[in-house]
DNA sequence: GTTATCAGTTACCTTTTAGTAATCACTTAC
DNA sequence: GTAAGTGATTACTAAAAGGTAACTGATAAC
């Protein structure tokens, strides 16, 4: 029956709405990148990505480390400091973002590519 | 100097962003995966999806037909009939759902597991 | 005491996205 | 002629996401 083969597609789907959850949205990426280039504090964040707001980056940084993608720690000090880190499991991102940006760039070439025809 | 690399990484992000973009939001790959087992007519793959309505299935199947993941055919007949069906393009896609589908699955067992420590 | 920096939070407003329901044009069946 | 099925579109509404800007509390510099 064909309605088995659908469920087993769904059920398969959960995992990637879980992983387009992680990622997806318009700074989560942006974000672990900064991240992984080295940038450490809130400000120094918020600078390194325009237009980016103070009250989203909250947010989007509290989901990096629901995720264990970050890890937060607070420095106390003069200035009230924090740290985020890119933690080892975010690293196992990178073949995912690898793959997700090759199709990209296949797909940028099948869509200009047919155009003429 | 870091800016160099921070601009190279962006421009690396551009092609996630179209795949994002393309298999992204709530209902882009129900759809996909609908037509690939089969279902070729509008009410069809309407009825195959529970909670989709009309009203974004037919946004979806066009954005779906704009990316040529799949075609549109209408034949004519007495009650209009059309028809859709998944491209060979669009099976390129398999590979990278896989890929997600896998780091989903992993990223499960790192966030549970990892909850007793 | 005023200004500035750090790391955010909060309230408010706008934009985007999604859902509901009615409607259109056409044809078949009764 | 009335209902039902085809493939949608349109208008209206509700919910989610995102942006703006002010503000907190602490300290340090001037």
């Amino acid at each position: 029956m064909k309605k088995k083969e659908h469920k087993e597609c769904m059920s398969a789907l959960l995992p990637v709405r879980d992983t387009l959850d992680v990622i997806g949205g318009k700074w989560k990426l942006l974000i672990l990148i900064s991240v992984w280039e080295g940038n450490k504090h809130f400000r120094e964040i918020e600078r390194s990505i325009p237009k980016l707001s103070t009250k989203v980056l909250s947010k989007e940084l509290k989901d990096l480390e629901a995720n264990q993608l970050i890890t937060r720690t607070v420095l106390n000090g003069y200035p009230v400091r924090t740290e985020y880190k890119p933690t080892e499991h975010s690293k196992t991102l990178k073949k995912v973002i690898l793959e997700l940006q090759n199709w990209g760039i296949n797909h940028r070439k099948q869509i200009f590519g047919e155009k003429s025809e």
